[in-house]
RNA sequence: GCCGAGGUGGCAGAACGGCUAAUGCGGCAGACUGCAGAUCUGCUUUCCGGGGGUUCAACUCCCUCCCUCGGCUCCA
């Protein structure tokens, strides 16, 4: 199989991806709290896992992606109180909101979500544990993690216990036996609570993720993402938590750090006033061309939104490579004669039903012998999986489809009727690699069936020829104005009239 | 102050110890077109935060400084 190699924030370098139990990888991602609908940031997160989850199978692997949702917090709890409204309705709410934008930007790729009042008796179970082992111990009505008693505490994030110390802040909670430890437990007398040996609360900020973890995952597993302001002190508490419960180590082999989505230089935060609505994004430019801004800087590099300009930059570009890839695939049904789902020839005596491009790529290599001459395509394809597999490395592999766009508009205008079936599969396949992988196009068949609109838009098309044959200019503009204003654009080509959908 | 990430052309953003530093967007010119668009060709491009050092050779390795962003724990 194909090496993976992966930035270990765990060492700081890139490492080979070696799983507990290959071809098995298990993944876990921390995921959000649902407190306010979701901006833009939240998707580059979950954008960025779900291509890394999509590559890791793409190679082979067998993928088990389980993200975590804090449905109880202090947060929800504020936002509850502020709104005059129950926690639960604060958190469902805002959770199934982000998970109708994931739907809309093909982010399908998490196993399981896992919600943390789903947890509850794993979480009093985890705490009890770390009690009985002498790591955490209970202080009026609270439990609290007794940092010194985890040695490690801080090498992930390199800090050292001594000079968190110096940095700690005035106030001290009284019912902690040193500054650093954190709450596992929180006692709560009025608020939502859950029984607990020790008294009625609820849990802490930390443990839901390593009791969500181990339970479903294991005491060890292969990936863990999250945003690099996780680091200190969440992940820290996450390691310290788990691994002095199952005594086994390290938690995660991999640490994956993303960087964060920036404002204008600063980081898109409520307190700036300057969050993006996930959910405005959405209705103002496709989920295809939100995933590729969000996709546009490497995962661990900041990166900036500038407002409209950069979703237009990001429009721009991506349009070029849809251009390009509705080319080749109309010369492919043209020459296949005929859209998918259709039946293909597989030998003399069998025949195939085949469903979309992505199995009819698949299926032609079989059918004919293979020829280097014919394969251009598979070289592009083998160009952007090397890069993916160096650390994701989006942008590179974009940079390899851009340089094959061109390639491409050459081969359809040289002899696009002429180009034979294997070549035209081996030309579509990077195209697929993007849509599965970087989700850069819409999957056939997400978007619905369009034969009713194509059918309708070919009519207006034929009537503009004609008004075009009478030497009509006036009417032929105003036919492709409207069609432009209704979101569909038209380029009068040597063979007749091409058509999209404006993105 | 401490820890971490980043500073590349007009903009966005890659790579690699060594051919003219990718790719995209934007701009200009030409080809094509009734026009437009798409596409193609050329130009925009001698851009690697500053300063040291290692090396035959550094954007790439080391030191140092500057700037930006994040974190420094339940708390306003």
């Amino acid at each position: 199989m194909r090496e993976v190699r992966i930035h270990n924030t765990l060492g700081g370098h890139l490492v080979p991806l070696r799983p507990l139990s290959p071809p098995r990888v298990s993944m876990f991602v921390c995921g959000i709290t649902p407190y306010k609908p979701s901006h833009i940031g939240h998707a580059r997160a979950a954008i960025v896992y779900d291509v890394v989850a999509k590559f890791l199978r793409r190679v082979g692997y067998h993928v088990f992606y389980l993200q975590n949702v804090t449905d109880i917090d202090d947060k929800i709890l504020r936002t509850a109180t502020e709104e005059g409204r129950d926690w639960h309705t604060v958190s469902e709410e805002n959770f199934e909101s982000y998970l109708r934008a994931m739907q809309l930007l093909h982010v399908d790729s998490v196993n399981f979500y896992a919600r943390c009042t789903d947890y509850i008796a794993e979480i009093i179970e985890q705490v009890r544990t770390l009690i009985e082992k002498g790591h955490a111990y209970a202080s009026g009505g609270d439990v609290y993690y007794d940092v010194d008693t985890f040695p490690a505490f801080g090498a992930l994030s390199g800090q050292r216990l001594e000079m968190l110390e110096a940095g700690v802040r005035v106030e001290v909670n009284p019912n902690k036996r040193s500054p650093e430890d954190f709450a596992l437990w929180k006692g709560e007398k009025l608020g939502p609570r859950w029984s607990s040996p020790w008294g009625e609360g609820r849990p802490g900020w930390h443990i839901e993720d390593t009791a969500i973890a181990v339970n479903i995952l294991g005491p060890r597993y292969d990936i863990h993402g999250g945003g690099m302001e996780l680091k200190f002190p969440h992940h820290e508490a996450e390691i310290a938590q788990a691994e002095a419960a199952t005594g086994k180590s390290p938690l995660a082999s991999i640490w994956m750090h993303h960087n964060m989505l920036n404002m204008r230089g600063e980081k898109m935060s409520k307190s700036l006033g300057n969050v993006v609505s996930l959910d405005a994004t959405l209705r103002r430019v496709s989920p295809e061309v939100l995933r590729y801004f969000l996709l546009s800087a490497h995962y661990r590099s900041p990166l900036d939104y500038a407002g409209e300009e950069s979703l237009e930059e990001a429009r721009r570009s991506l349009q070029t490579l849809q251009v390009v890839y509705a080319r080749l695939r109309a010369q492919a049904g043209e020459s296949l004669g005929g859209t998918f789902p259709r039946e293909v020839q597989l030998t003399a005596g069998s025949r195939v039903y085949v469903r979309d491009l992505s199995e009819w790529i698949e299926l032609v290599p079989r059918i004919y012998p293979a020829d280097p001459e014919h394969q251009r395509g598979d070289r592009v394809e083998e160009d952007m999986m090397t890069a993916l597999a160096n650390d994701f490395s989006v942008r590179e592999a974009t940079a390899s489809l851009f340089s094959f766009a061109s390639e491409v508009h050459a081969l359809l205008e040289s002899r696009g009727p002429s180009l034979r079936e294997e070549e035209l599969a081996s030309l579509v396949r990077p195209f697929v690699l993007a849509t599965e992988v970087l989700g850069y196009f819409p999957r056939e068949g997400t978007s619905g069936s369009n034969a009713p609109l194509a059918a309708a838009v070919e009519l207006v098309i034929e009537a503009r020829a004609r008004a075009k044959e009478h030497k009509d200019f006036a009417e032929a503009d105003r036919i492709r104005k409207a069609l432009s204003e209704a979101g569909i654009e038209i380029e009068d080509t040597g063979r007749g009239t091409r058509w999209r959908i404006r993105s």
